[in-house]
RNA sequence: GGCGCGUUCGUCUAGCGGUUUAGGACAUUGCCCUCUCAAGGCAAAGAUCGCGGGUUCAAAUCCCGCACGCGCUACCA
């Protein structure tokens, strides 16, 4: 017997924005279908009226196609157990709540409010063990509970827990956890706008949908329990269960946006390529057991496995990230490099200009170990865009002697004469100056990178000269000359 | 408060009873290379494996207790 492929999902509701740590959970879901040969499911939990964001959803999924993270279901793409959105199958948590109810595993429940609130209350004055709902609405006759309905009294469906039972599972992460029903409180499945809770919905769609992995934050654990007697009760087969980790803060806390961005778009908008964050994000929970440490999505879902996962929480370091961005950056084929240098070029001051492919691939070429990010090679190199304005103090300090400015127009001088320069013929030439006047190397070479580039960081200065060309050296030359000699 | 989960260098982690003087990566520092800055190479520093008890010839690894952290404790997900 062959076991059925595994369906997954990954669920989010849409308040906002997709949080990293939604990011990590959608990917882990998607490396292990892939891994599997399964499928992957998007389906939304749109059950809270009151938190709903508009353009939430399309942003959610805009995120996600973004990230490379595809889904063989879902809103966008349809499937057979459609709809996808939880707000579109009201009618069949209705319906389940009904079946449950008519078994007495599920009863109504026309506390008010102001009620709940004050038996918590005084739970709490009485320091009681545990707060939780004390079952008032499970001793109303049928008749009472008719009455109310007809009277248009507003109500919620509840869970029926049974006292003094044990409710365990086998989380593939966690191994076994067990609970006590004395510590379930009877959670609403049905609330009174008629919506369901997250788990009655949860459970239902994942049994309907036919999910057989359960993916998801341990920030469900504790609840799991609640699913797990929703399965037993509706007699349906229960998935298995796996809770990831949390993220954390440098503190310690709860991932939040408080302390620095989690919003994957913001990291987008920052800069960092989906490449380098599905590699990070990877690796905050999950390693194969050797130092590899680059990954490609290929490799990640062929070497992913839930099994190796691991239980305790990760601090998001963001120093980390960096460096992998700067990897993935570096072992990019340039073209794609220049592709997303254009769109750099065409946001920044110098989206008036044309540059020609094979001009901004001497660039690329020359700064791809300098550069962490794309936009970079604007920040970090704006002397191939535009003459220096300003040259740098600390570097004009130890670099710019008294003689460099006369130095400087021999060299320019010299250079004049060249006819078609290539690298190495700037370099010939500065050597034969350097012998001319008898002097270092350096008393030439420091001063020229001031004049081209204005800082003391950068490329080779031939590679710059060469690259900006002749009549832009000297030009550069005559400038910086005119500034510091006065 | 209750319940649950967790705890290896600053951070991400390797480690599943002996091969460990606890390995790697990022970050940090130094050296080499060098026209600068990077990259690259080499090296240093950094964890008595939360603490305390056991079990064992032997424990980061198994067991128990404690501490601390985090999560849940809503008609939020």
């Amino acid at each position: 017997m062959n076991k059925p492929l595994p369906r997954v999902r990954f669920a989010p509701s849409p308040t906002g924005f997709l949080h990293i740590g939604g990011l990590r959970t959608a990917l882990y879901n998607f490396l292990f279908a892939k891994n599997q040969n399964g499928k992957i499911i998007l389906r939304i939990e749109d059950t809270d009226r009151k938190r709903f964001v508009d353009g939430a959803v399309e942003n959610l999924i805009d995120t996600l196609t973004w990230s490379g993270i595809t889904f063989d279901e879902g809103p966008n793409v349809g499937g057979n157990f459609a709809p996808y959105l939880q707000s579109e199958r009201l009618s069949i948590y209705q319906e389940f709540t009904q079946k449950l109810v008519s078994e007495n595993k599920a009863y109504y429940c026309f506390c008010t409010p102001e009620r709940l609130e004050n038996l918590r209350e005084e739970q709490q004055k009485l320091k009681l063990p545990q707060a939780k709902y004390d079952k008032l609405c499970l001793y109303l006759s049928k008749k009472e509970i008719e009455e109310k309905i007809n009277s248009g009294t507003t109500y919620v469906i509840r869970l029926n827990v049974l006292p003094d039972q044990k409710v365990f599972f086998d989380d593939v992460i966690r191994d076994r956890v067990e609970f006590e029903t004395n510590n379930i409180d009877d959670q609403v499945l049905l609330k009174s706008d008629g919506f369901p809770t997250y788990h009655l919905a949860n459970v239902v769609d994942d049994h309907l949908m036919e999910i057989t992995h359960v993916i998801r934050g341990e920030e469900w654990l504790s609840s799991t329990p609640k699913h797990i007697l929703l399965y037993e009760y509706f007699g349906w087969m229960k998935p298995v269960f796996a809770h990831l980790p949390l993220l954390f803060n440098t503190d310690k806390s709860k991932l939040s946006k408080r302390q620095g961005d989690v919003a994957v778009e913001d990291y987008r908008a920052k800069g960092y390529l989906k490449e380098a964050l599905i590699n990070f994000v990877a690796l905050l929970g999950w390693n194969f057991g050797d130092d590899k440490e680059f990954y490609e999505i290929d490799e990640l879902i062929q070497k992913f496995s839930l099994d190796r996962v691991h239980k305790a929480g990760a601090v998001f370091n963001i120093e980390k990230l960096n460096w992998l961005n700067f990897e993935h950056l570096k072992r990019k084929p340039d073209t794609e490099v220049l592709k997303m240098l254009r769109t750099e070029l065409e946001n920044s001051e110098f989206s008036k200009s044309n540059y020609d492919d094979a001009y901004l691939l001497k660039i690329i070429n020359v700064m791809k170990e300098r550069v962490t990010f794309v936009y970079e090679y604007i920040t970090k190199s704006s002397y191939f865009f535009k003459t220096p304005e300003v040259y740098e103090e600390q570097n004009l300090k130890k670099r710019w002697k008294d003689d460099s400015a006369e130095l400087l127009k021999s060299l320019k001088d010299k250079f004049q004469t060249l006819v078609a320069p290539s690298k190495e013929d700037y370099e010939k030439a500065l050597d034969e100056t350097a012998i001319q006047f008898n002097t270092n190397k350096g008393n030439f070479i420091h001063p020229l990178r001031i004049a081209v580039s204005g800082v003391g960081e950068g490329p080779g200065v031939y590679d710059i000269v060469s690259i900006i060309g002749k009549d832009e050296t000297v030009s550069r030359i005559n400038t910086v000359i005119n500034k510091l000699s006065k």
